[in-house]
DNA sequence: TCAAAAGTGTTATTCATACACCCATGT
DNA sequence: ACATGGGTGTATGAATAACACTTTTGA
């Protein structure tokens, strides 16, 4: 985790051998149910040594010639279908000892994990059950005990969600092209909970930034009146980049 | 970098053997010069192949049985004698063919580097010249075309320090135990630019905040009115912890 | 006609910003 | 006495938060 201080370690013997290194990369994949009001995670359930029959993040072993993202990518692509998503790296987990793996083999190989934050639209990811199924959407606050540090990783995963979630238009990567701002009130009651805003509050802060047009098609879902479909227009959005910009 | 998007990698041969690494930690170490108002990177010469004589961040490699953070503190302690300092990790680069000794050696070794930034008081920060020397505070503004990633890796580790600064308390970590509101505001005004805050309101905002505490103490620096020396209260700071606190 | 969902408006209060001004010290 | 840096106060406008209220639909 980020920000220890204050620590000095005094390592009298630097002279040890180099550690040699497979480094693996597992994805926080969060979802947002809102017809639910659930908040999802993406685990897959290990039927190999070390942790069978434990869940876990989805992950994998970095290949020869292939970069950290795009083996990220490479299990996304393994276990999902999604047309929208959005990826960041998250953090780097690499203290000796983490991975059982490292007792097993006496040729002092050790395991480090660079960890990816993703985030798609439930609507259209589609599981990809891979033979002997195992893989599930799990609402963050039912998970159990995961493989190896996976818990932690899913904490610190979260963590990032809500901060991207204020500050950033991740949102909209995740909504469909047109949305109702129902919706969009919807994604972050989900995850940033209830009562971070009032919605008429949250619905003029973000009318008057000005970056999502009213399309006047009108989408009527169930009873109530009809909502308008507004878009996300990145151009409108240009100047807030990098500007300390809050949501809400 | 974090934070891109709709992107899909479909790789049909995913059954290439695992890459070996070995996996090196780089560190950006910020100092602040009140005194001079300038933002300081430490960096040291590099006296082996690749990249002789171009300066880079100091890093190392890691070490069987050592953490990534130990090893931070490492190459820290092999540096510099510092009293207070700040760390945490950064972001982890880890593409293929970012280190020329990948291509070097035949086998297929992968060099990933996993970054921290660090921040230290520049008083007390006392730099270990090593032998043949080679080590240097250079200021931000001014720094060279640097061996590897390592412009990228400062960039990145610059606009982090730029943000901490905004939102969380890491200045105390970085100045002496008692301080006078001068020097909390020549600190974010070298790191964020003159034009972040008038001073009296600057002021007026971490007073009203309530966790720095007048020891009563003055202090005479050259003319002027004598200021109050302050001390930061973690405990009264305490209930601001993870909440979206600005401190402007 | 009524409940449900969408959308608008009002108001009090806090906060940000830009200043003007007073205070204590060294020279 | 005056320049220098430390410290306080105030007026303006904007942002926030907590509401009440209207509109348009399905049942």
């Amino acid at each position: 985790m980020p920000g220890r201080t204050q620590r000095k370690v005094i390592d009298p013997i630097s002279s040890q051998p180099l550690a040699d290194f497979k480094v693996g990369v597992d994805s926080v994949i969060f979802s947002v149910d809102t017809s639910q009001n659930r908040l999802l995670v993406l685990l897959v359930m290990r039927h190999q040594e070390p942790f069978v029959n434990y869940w876990g993040l989805p992950g994998t072993l970095v290949r020869q010639g292939e970069s950290l993202e795009n083996a990220a990518y490479r299990i996304l692509a393994e276990k999902i279908r999604a047309k929208n998503l959005y990826l960041e790296q998250l953090y780097t987990f690499g203290g000796p000892h983490r991975d059982p793996r490292e007792e097993a083999n006496s040729f002092g190989i050790r395991y480090l994990s660079v960890s990816y934050f993703a985030l798609v639209r439930f609507e259209d990811a589609e599981l990809i059950a891979d033979g002997v199924s195992g893989i599930a959407w799990y609402p963050v606050k039912e998970v159990p005990q995961l493989a190896f540090d996976h818990n932690e990783i899913l904490a610190y995963g979260h963590r990032r969600l809500r901060n991207k979630l204020e500050y950033s238009p991740v949102a909209f990567e995740v909504l469909p092209e047109m949305f109702t701002l129902s919706d969009l009130y919807q994604l972050y009651t989900t995850v940033l909970g209830e009562n971070f805003s009032d919605y008429s509050n949250f619905r003029a802060k973000l009318l008057k930034l000005g970056f999502l047009c009213d399309t006047g098609i009108k989408v009527s879902r169930g009873a109530g009146r009809p909502a308008s479909l507004y878009r996300f227009d990145a151009t409108a959005f240009a100047p807030f980049k990098d500007k300390p910009l809050v949501f809400i």
